[in-house]
RNA sequence: GGGCCCUUAGCUCAGUGGAUUAGAGCGUCUGACUACGGAUCAGAAGGCCGUAGGUUCAAAUCCUACAGGGCCCA
């Protein structure tokens, strides 16, 4: 389906072309205008042409004006201010085009020509470690951004990269060795996995020969020991059950959980086919990739096994990159980090350019959170908040806010309505600012229920949905009529915005364009909903128009409704019936 | 010591390769309940876009330096 930007952008480009001034074409050729008040689109490029030519811009402007004229979609642009061109969208052509988008499934959105596989590797938790706020952010962006690239056509794989493997293992298996409790491992194993580790590490910083027992039950399970083999993946069963639970509750889905363990095998491998292919080189009895040609990284060699023969996050990193090319056939990858492993990232790309690894890396990174004294929120020191205890607390809030609202509802749809949310409030928090900003944690803030959040998404949503229950039960329905209202109209060209919407999320993996967006269309629709009554109109000049109007308006509710919905899912958050 | 990120209204944040009068939410103040669901809507107040230079007819946006905060590498 065409939308009214991109024609435009078609047309000024084929024209510029024409007279010569489209090498290069100047960018942005037509942003939205900054004040409505000009028009929907602006487009200076009179003003860099014109300078780039020595020509006068308004001149220039008036003379591209006049060769745009009026078109299908558009008024004649005008020339305002200094050059600048502004264009005025026709509104029967966006009325038009918008309802040919209400009976489109995909809103219009056509799948991609050149569909690409993309493995979006997300989560990616530690096993023996409670999941906390930090885990969020990946678990969430990563899920937002697998959904918005299968919307758009691509093969995605997202996969679930368990920290499984380190040398935690050696300290949690004397844990448990000594002092293990079954019932505990199998009630809540990541809490109790955390707490053996770290009630070893306590004695092992007083006393060396507990690191030495440490250090060899980890070397026993790193070289095959039956027992501690055994005892590691039951560990790992256990943890995973209680992954699962928190994923089926968050809704996250992977098509494959992979850990670390997985790849142990490839490891040497890897270190020998570096240095066989001699992008890898021996250092000080380390193995390390050097990158004489890349500036940032000169001195910064990227180690891939230790002087002892140990290898390290890098190696297993580089032994699943492999494997995602070859055996998954990926063409891009996204890894969904925190920033501070921006330089690893950046080497792990470097080393696989150089490998000739066939892939496009994307290090999808977001900032940390931080305490509520601008301090790192780590969670050595003060207290670490655990995801499953910002859930509880999600639900805890939603609930008592629906209990105070909606006291007439059955318990069961009460608590239906709070996960969905709570568990909203609590994603979009994440989703809806840009990721790369550091944010300080705060409960109300990650809990809001107001404003630009998902509750008033949601709120929209409702809304809607209850109109058109009571217009289905009148027997109306929804058809071709005229849409005139500034209310309405500003809503058309809303609903038609959210493919390129879409598409600029894939472009930077920034869901927060999305949720901008739906913002912008969940306000539009209240500001129709407070101005122009869909059941009951007002006077008419006659009953025919009335009705028409109804149902021209009720399939502006429609198209509302299936854009919130659609962008709803993509964000992972729970669209909800009545709240 | 080197590198990266950030600094926009009291607070939390948008601002799509420079451009017409910098936008929201929360909070504050004033309105709208004869309700298609008020978790809503209308309006007001509130900003030398960290500081200082530079490039440009035009800078929150690009360049340089500095300050503050955070992170990474040895």
């Amino acid at each position: 389906m065409q939308f009214p930007t991109e024609f435009l952008r078609e047309k000024l480009i084929a024209i510029l072309e024409k007279d010569g001034f489209g090498d290069p074409l100047p960018e942005p050729l037509l942003e939205p205008c900054a004040d409505p008040r000009f028009g929907d689109l602006q487009s200076n490029v009179a003003l860099v042409l014109g300078k780039r030519h020595g020509q006068e811009p308004r001149t220039l402007a008036a003379k591209l004006a006049a060769a745009v004229g009026e078109t299908d979609w558009s008024l004649p642009p005008e020339v305002a201010g200094p050059g600048f061109l502004n264009f005025r969208f026709k509104p029967d052509r966006c009325v038009s085009a918008f309802f040919s988008l209400v009976g489109d499934s995909r809103l219009g959105v056509e799948e991609a020509e050149k569909p690409q596989r993309v493995v979006v590797d997300y989560s990616s938790p530690n096993i023996a470690k409670e999941m906390h706020v930090g885990h969020l952010r990946s678990t969430i962006l990563g899920e937002c951004l697998a959904r918005v690239y299968r919307f758009l056509g691509h093969r995605v794989t997202t996969v679930n990269h368990l920290g499984d493997w380190g040398t935690q293992f050696g300290m949690v298996l004397l844990g448990f060795k000594r002092q293990g409790e079954e019932a505990r491992l199998e009630e809540r194993p990541l809490e109790y996995l955390e707490e053996l580790y770290q009630q070893i590490q306590t004695v092992a910083k007083e006393d060396p020969a507990i690191r030495e027992e440490a250090k060899a039950e980890l070397w026993k399970l790193q070289n095959g020991d039956p027992e501690n083999l055994a005892l590691w993946r039951r560990f790992i069963a256990a943890s995973q059950v209680e992954l699962a639970r928190i994923y089926e509750e968050l809704g996250v889905h992977f098509d494959f959980t992979m850990g670390e363990s997985a790849y142990r095998d490839q490891l040497p491998s890897v270190v020998h086919d570096l240095q066989a292919s001699g992008i890898a080189q021996p250092s000080q009895g380390a193995v390390c990739v050097f990158f004489p040609d890349e500036p940032e990284l000169q001195d910064k060699p990227f180690l891939i096994q230790k002087s002892d023969g140990a290898y390290l996050y890098a190696t297993t990193d580089l032994a699943a990159l492999r494997f995602r090319v070859e055996e998954w056939k990926a063409d891009r990858i996204l890894y969904i980090t925190d920033g501070r492993q921006r330089l690893h990232f950046q080497q792990l790309a470097a080393t696989a350019k150089r490998w000739g690894l066939p892939v496009r890396i994307e290090h999808v990174w977001f900032g940390s959170i931080l305490g509520e004294d601008k301090k790192p929120l780590k969670t050595r020191e003060g207290k670490p908040i655990k995801l499953r205890e910002l859930i509880a607390e999600a639900l805890r809030r939603a609930y008592a806010i629906i209990t105070e609202k909606r006291p007439d509802l059955p318990e069961e749809r009460k608590v239906r309505i709070a996960r969905a949310v709570g568990l909203g409030a609590l994603k979009y928090a994440d989703l809806s600012q840009n990721r790369n900003l550091d944010y300080i944690f705060r409960w109300e803030k990650l809990l809001s229920f107001e404003g630009n959040t998902a509750p008033y998404l949601l709120n929209a949503y409702v809304r809607i949905r209850a109109i058109l229950r009571k217009a289905e039960a009148s027997g109306f329905s929804a058809a071709h009529g005229p849409l005139k209202e500034p209310a309405e109209l500003r809503l058309v060209k809303l609903l038609l915005d959210f493919c390129p919407t879409l598409e600029r999320v894939e472009s930077e993996s920034r869901p927060h364009f999305l949720c901008t967006y739906l913002y912008e269309v969940a306000r539009a629709f209240h500001r129709f909903y407070e101005s122009c009554p869909v059941l009951q109109p007002g006077p008419h000049p006659s009953r025919e128009w009335a009705a028409s109007q109804r149902a021209a308006r009720l399939a502006l509710c429609q198209g509302t409704a299936a854009t919130l919905g659609a962008g709803l899912d993509l964000l992972g958050i729970e669209r909800l019936e009545e709240m």
